[in-house]
DNA sequence: CACCAATGTTTCCACTGTCAACATGTATCT
DNA sequence: AGATACATGTTGACAGTGGAAACATTGGTG
């Protein structure tokens, strides 16, 4: 290591002093660090140690963890929304099946990444007012409105009908209920069963919280 | 100040040095603490402050930060069957009409205790391996699956019957579902109804997973 | 080329949970 | 009653964390 001798050359395959795309790194750090701690143990020293890079460098893309686990979150949302398409495309056109897909989406991406569903629905540190977070998740909630509205044939905003709500707020449930308990290891005999009886079986129980017949 | 003067009569009422239930305190300091900061807010140094007594104290009762989460849990566990069970009290005595109840009194739980819930069923830090944890935790699951046996007619065990299984995540999921959403405020429209209002809205969603009728 | 903003590092600080050593009170045994 | 063990509480130290400030390096723009 004679630093006097072409200290400039000393080692070829240097690292650049800047990254060139930390943020999207960070990002696949941050969700590589969450499924591996979890939530409670994530830190953000531990992220910029997967990333190869100092501690306070997360902060001049994201600001703080909060920032970067927003942006996580958001991302998530994201991915979970062409989830639940890629399901919708595999089925029938009529709305009842539409919506079940959408629901079976919603389940199999909990159980896919159960780190990072309970980020986006069971962690308060994300930042539901920021800008992309907030419409990802919007987005959600108006496509799970829009088609509950295509199944009943009632196309009323939930806020002004009561029966609306009520079906908003069953179908919603069961599927994210589900997805909760099956996240979470809480529903083992369900979740660990082979993937096709298990689609099956979630596809059964998400069918019951909304159909054409008779609501209430 | 004179401390030379009578140094042992200086403040009549002196904290005694033993507390007498720290235990207790500690957890009734640890659930104002979780409700006002959230789990991931909560803070050991915080709880202690609260009962008035060094950062160190809790670990003589509790072990560590899990450990009083655990015990946290477990307490919130055995209120939460209570709170069932008084709802149930409360209804017509038709398996149908307990069922219901019983979910009434799961998401009622769940809006009376948004933090403790999130605690019980959204986190990782309770030790569910726990004697006292695990035990109450179960009995709220049995509960469950006798309860679906009633209204059903069928009381094969939830691993020996694919139906029974579809019948108790329906019903769990629903009812979980629709209580997680509603303490982390994510459906206001319905949570922030008048309270009569509400548990009539939220009977009605809990009853579309489970009937006696056709079952799938 | 000169300058400036963006990006990354280093250093420091306050706060946290845990541990070990110690202090104080209670209970038990003879 | 007196001695002794144990439970309960305090103090002080430690490593780990996130964040702020000052500094280093680079790329972009006039």
């Amino acid at each position: 290591m004679d630093a006097t001798l072409k200290p400039t050359v000393v080692i070829p395959a240097e690292r650049p002093y800047h990254h060139g795309d930390l943020a999207s790194a960070l990002l696949d750090a941050s969700e590589a660090e969450l499924a591996e701690k979890g939530i409670e143990g994530f830190s953000l020293r531990g992220v910029a140690k997967r990333a190869g890079v100092s501690h306070a460098a997360p902060a001049h893309h994201f600001g703080d963890v909060d920032g970067l686990l927003t942006a996580l979150a958001a991302r998530g949302f994201e991915r979970f929304l062409t989830r639940q398409q890629t399901f919708r495309q595999q089925a029938r056109h009529e709305p009842q099946a539409q919506l079940q897909a959408s629901g079976l989406g919603y389940v199999v991406f909990a159980l896919e990444n159960p780190a990072l569903f309970r980020l986006m629905f069971g962690s308060r540190r994300p930042d539901f007012g920021s800008e992309r977070l907030g419409r990802a998740a919007n987005t959600a909630f108006e496509e799970l409105v829009r088609q509950v509205a295509d199944v009943t044939g009632n196309h009323t905003p939930p806020t002004k009908d009561r029966s609306v709500l009520t079906d908003v707020g069953a179908a919603w449930a069961i599927v994210h209920g589900l997805a909760d308990l099956l996240a979470s290891g809480r529903l083992p005999s369900l979740g660990e069963l082979p993937e096709k009886a298990r689609n099956r079986a979630i596809l059964a129980i998400v069918g019951r919280a909304v159909s054409p017949g008779a609501q209430g």
